[in-house]
DNA sequence: TGTACATCAGTGAACGCGCGTTCACTGATGTAC
DNA sequence: TGTACATCAGTGAACGCGCGTTCACTGATGTAC
């Protein structure tokens, strides 16, 4: 049954990265493997090395496609509100329980720490896209941004480790409030 | 040579954890083998077991000791001392180059969500201690402790992503920014 | 206090297992005429 | 448009390797008398 067309490898190239990155964030990098990718994209894991060169090239990919993913689901008309929708999806309980759709530095930030130049400047530029659609409104000036995404990181991760839907449920309300003093507090 | 004293035998005890609280946090738990321990330690692999039932099991006791460790280095005479040595300690360039030495939350904090109970509550413990200590100097109420430790944990995380020093600097001075921000709109 | 012996901390080899990667093979696809 | 053939996406088995854990062994320690 071999040799697909060029556009089935596109298809299959497409499955690998979206089956990496949900797979990525929900179990951690190094506990998934390239076999588990693959089985998940609905191949064997012999084909793998047609699409990538290894799995740190898999690695930046699925990275830079959680973070589209992440801000694609965002809506709202003025810059503003796309901001407040992704603040409010980022700050919930269902953003704790479901880590393969959610925020990848949240995920996997400490771990992206550990690998090359390819993945680590991925991770550089999906700071810089996110940082710079939560910084004021106005202004590029993503100073706002950084910080307010610094925050909802660590709370999500504080969250995740609570030991019961209320605890993380107080967690959250409590980073809603501080993204709200911290919004007040700015210039 | 085998068979030590008991008090060898605890001496080997605190060593396994020390070893084992700096190499999780600085090449992550998964990444750090049993044997890596061990040998860090000073012993053979082989011995692990009668130490601990499990790795698991050193987990859960390795983070414990990191986040003591953490507690233990802060320095001050009243509470608030306390709480601003704190966090000049952990938004620092050194605190993002040395994850070995430092907090266990924005080394391992999303790697410890996928493990047992024993680790969970060793982790839910570390964010009671340590936000009841950055929480309001008079009143134990954490929330504000929280909200300060999200934000701290989530810039260190941003920071260790960041391209050079020079950029990883400009995240710590933005995250210090945020906690004074925090603090002034705090009631 | 001295002696006989059971205990058990530590060793180092071995267990089964799954990892990332390689490879010979397959047959439909894409190309050259 | 039809035919001949080189390409290469995908398969499934194999590679060497390191993992967590187990085990037989060792000899100093701790205990019982």
């Amino acid at each position: 049954m071999p040799r697909m067309s060029e556009a089935d490898k596109r298809k299959s190239h497409e499955r690998i990265i979206d089956a990496a990155a949900h797979l990525f964030r929900s179990d951690g990098i190094g506990a998934t493997s390239v076999s588990d990718v693959m089985q998940a994209a609905g191949l064997t894991q012999g084909g793998f090395y047609r699409h990538f060169s290894s799995k740190e090239a898999l690695v930046a990919a699925a990275f830079e496609r959680s973070a589209n993913e992440l801000l694609n689901k965002t809506r709202g008309k003025t810059e503003r509100q796309k901001r407040a929708d992704f603040i409010a999806k980022y700050l919930s309980l269902a953003h704790v329980q479901n880590a393969g759709q959610g925020c990848p530095f949240a995920a996997n930030g400490a771990e992206v720490t550990r690998f090359g130049e390819g993945v680590r400047s991925e991770a550089a530029d999906a700071i810089g896209r996110i940082s710079s659609m939560l910084g004021g409104a106005e202004k590029p000036g993503d100073d706002d941004g950084i910080a307010t995404l610094a925050l909802l990181i660590g709370t999500i991760t504080l969250a995740r480790l609570a030991q019961s839907d209320a605890d993380a449920t107080r967690i959250i309300d409590v980073g809603r409030d501080a993204v709200r003093r911290l919004d007040a507090a700015t210039p």
